[in-house]
RNA sequence: UCCCCGGUAGCUCAAUGGUAGAGCAUUCGGCUGUUAACCGAAGGGUUGCUAGUUCGAAUCUAGCCCGGGGAGCCA
C-alpha cells in the first residue's frame, strides 16, 4: 500500500492509498458518511458507506474533530467533491480519539483574535495558518538562495550583547554570569560590519528583540531580520541588492507556494508585477508626495504609518525613499558630501499600505566623525571601543540594510496583522503559548 | 506612556433600566452525495472585578483588571 500526501493525491487517481493525518471534519448523512482529512499538506474530502465498508463506518461515525487517523482507500476524481479528489474509504484505523469532554476548540468559522492567540499551538493546524507558514519557509529560502548567489556569506550575529545597536530603542536587559549585565540584541548591523571586513560581503539572518510598547499591526517584540552589509559599497549598491533581494523572495513564492497563495485567496497578479528595478524617489520629493496630497508633514519630519501608506500608495511596486534628513536617523550613518545635512540611508516601503519592509544605509567609516555623533547620542564610548576599532584598522566605505521578515511576509499573503506569519507571535503582554 | 474601542454559555454574537437569548460546539435521535451539510431534542451563565445610583443593573456612574487598534519608536 502506497502512503501519499494529500498535496499529491492527484498523481494517484485510481489507485488504493493509504493517508496519515487528522479528521478536520466530518459530515454525516444517515448511512453515510463524509470526512475531510488533512494531513498538513493539504485537505481531502473521504467518503464511506456503511453498506460497502461496515467497520470503516462504525470506526469513523461521530469521530470528534482533530483526531488522529490512517486512512486506506481509493483515490477517484469526482466534481462535487472540494480540490476535485475524494477517497472512497475502505479502512481507518484511530490513533487517537479526541475526547468528547475536551472537544477540539478551533472550529470551522470565525474566532476572535484573543482566543486564536491563546490557542496558537493548535491554530497553526487551520489550512490558511499552514499555507502562512509553508511561505515564510519559501520566503526564507529564497532570500537566503539570493544572498549566496550574490556572493555573500552568511555570518551569526550574537543574542546577547554588551549595549545597545542604536541606543534610542528599549532593550530585554538579562543577567549575564556573575552578575554581568547583557541585552538581547535588537540588531546584528554592529557586528556584521566586523564580519565584513573580514569577508567582505556578509548577512546575517536571526531574531531580534524589541522592548518597545508598540501595539499595532506591524510591530513584534520578537522578530527576525535579515541584515547584508557590504565593504566597498555604498548607498546605491544597498537599493540595487535590496530591489533585487525583495524581487528574488516574492518570485520565489509565487512560483514554488501558488497553491499556499490560493489558500489565502491572494491577488497573485498584484505579486508577479513584483520585478526589479523597483522606483526610487528622494525624502524631498516623498515630502512633495505627502503636500500634494494634502498631508502636513513638512521637511526635517519623519514618517508615520499614515506618510509611508501615501506614498507607497502611489506605486505599484516597492518603492525606495533615500537621503533622510540626518537629524531623524541613526548615529552611525553617513553624511552626504554634498548635502551634510542629509544621511546616505533609504527606507523600502512595501506596497498596499504594508509600509517599511527594509531599512537601510551607508555607514560612517570616519573615526572622528563616529566619536563626534557618539557624543552627540549620549553613547557610552567605551561599550563601542570594539566597533571604533572597525575605523582605525584599515577602515572602508561601507553599506547594509535591514529586512524585517515578517513585515515582508505578511505583505506577500496579505495578511491584516503580521502576529499571523511567525509560528509563535511574542507581543507586548504576550509570551503565551 | 498617551488616545480610541471592547469584555454576556466552550466559541461567535444578540439583549440599552423590567423573567439572560440565538447559532456553532458537546450529548441523544433522524437522514445514501454532503459542501462551515441539514432536521428534531437536551445539558450548559456569579454578564471581567469592586463599589455606587435605583424598587429593580448585562444595561447608568466611578475605580481597577484583561484584551484589541493606533500614536510615539521602529523592521
Amino acid at each position: 500500500m502506497t502512503t501519499i500526501t494529500i498535496a499529491n493525491a492527484g498523481r494517484h487517481d485510481g489507485q488504493e492509498v493509504t493517508i496519515r493525518g487528522w479528521l478536520y471534519n466530518l459530515r454525516e448523512s444517515g448511512k453515510l458518511l463524509f470526512p475531510i482529512f488533512r494531513d498538513g499538506t493539504g485537505i481531502i474530502q473521504g467518503v464511506c458507506s456503511l453498506k460497502e465498508s461496515p467497520d470503516a463506518f462504525n470506526a469513523l461515525k461521530g469521530l470528534t474533530q482533530e483526531s488522529s487517523v490512517i486512512v486506506t482507500g481509493k483515490i477517484r476524481a469526482e466534481q462535487r467533491a472540494p480540490g476535485g479528489y475524494e477517497i472512497g474509504i475502505t479502512g481507518i484505523q484511530v490513533v487517537q480519539k479526541v475526547p468528547e469532554a475536551t472537544p477540539f476548540p478551533i472550529q470551522l468559522k470565525e474566532h476572535g483574535v484573543d482566543f486564536l492567540l491563546d490557542q496558537r499551538h493548535l491554530w497553526i493546524r487551520t489550512p490558511r495558518q499552514a499555507a502562512i507558514l509553508r511561505i515564510r519557509a519559501q520566503a526564507v529560502k529564497s532570500a537566503r538562495d539570493f544572498m549566496d548567489a550574490q556572493g555573500y556569506t552568511l555570518t551569526d550575529a550574537p543574542m546577547f550583547t554588551p549595549a545597545a545597536c542604536e541606543g534610542t530603542t528599549t532593550l530585554f536587559e538579562v543577567n549575564y554570569i556573575d552578575d554581568q549585565k547583557a541585552f538581547l540584541t535588537q540588531s546584528g548591523q554592529l557586528y556584521i560590519e566586523a564580519t565584513a571586513m573580514a569577508l567582505g560581503k556578509v548577512y546575517t539572518f536571526g531574531p531580534t528583540f524589541r522592548a518597545e510598547k508598540s501595539k499595532t499591526r506591524r510591530h513584534l517584540t520578537e522578530f527576525w531580520m535579515l541584515e547584508p552589509e557590504a565593504a566597498y559599497a555604498g548607498l546605491d549598491d544597498m537599493m540595487e541588492l535590496g530591489e533585487g533581494l525583495v524581487s528574488a523572495i516574492v518570485q520565489g513564492v509565487v512560483k514554488h507556494r501558488s497553491r499556499e497563495l490560493e489558500t489565502l485567496k491572494r491577488d497573485v497578479k498584484k505579486l508577479e508585477n513584483i520585478k526589479a528595478p523597483f522606483p526610487r524617489i528622494t525624502y524631498e520629493e516623498a515630502v512633495a508626495v505627502l503636500q500634494k496630497n494634502g498631508n502636513p508633514t513638512k521637511f526635517g519630519d519623519d514618517f508615520g504609518g499614515d506618510e509611508e501608506t501615501v506614498i507607497s500608495r502611489s506605486f505599484d511596486r516597492p518603492v525606495m525613499v533615500h537621503h533622510y534628513p540626518s537629524a531623524i536617523k541613526a548615529f552611525y550613518m553617513q553624511p552626504d558630501a554634498q548635502r551634510p545635512d542629509l544621511a546616505l540611508s533609504f527606507d523600502m516601503l512595501a506596497p498596499e499600505g504594508y509600509g517599511e519592509i527594509i531599512g537601510g544605509s551607508q555607514r560612517i567609516h570616519d573615526f572622528d566623525l563616529l566619536v563626534q555623533r557618539l557624543k552627540q547620542n549620549n553613547l557610552p564610548e567605551e561599550a563601542f571601543q570594539w566597533y571604533l576599532d572597525l575605523r582605525r584598522y584599515g577602515s572602508v566605505p561601507h553599506a547594509g540594510f535591514g529586512l524585517g521578515l515578517e513585515r515582508t511576509v505578511a505583505w506577500i499573503c496579505g495578511t491584516e496583522h503580521i502576529r499571523e506569519v511567525i509560528p509563535f507571535p511574542r507581543m507586548l503582554y504576550r509570551v503565551y503559548p
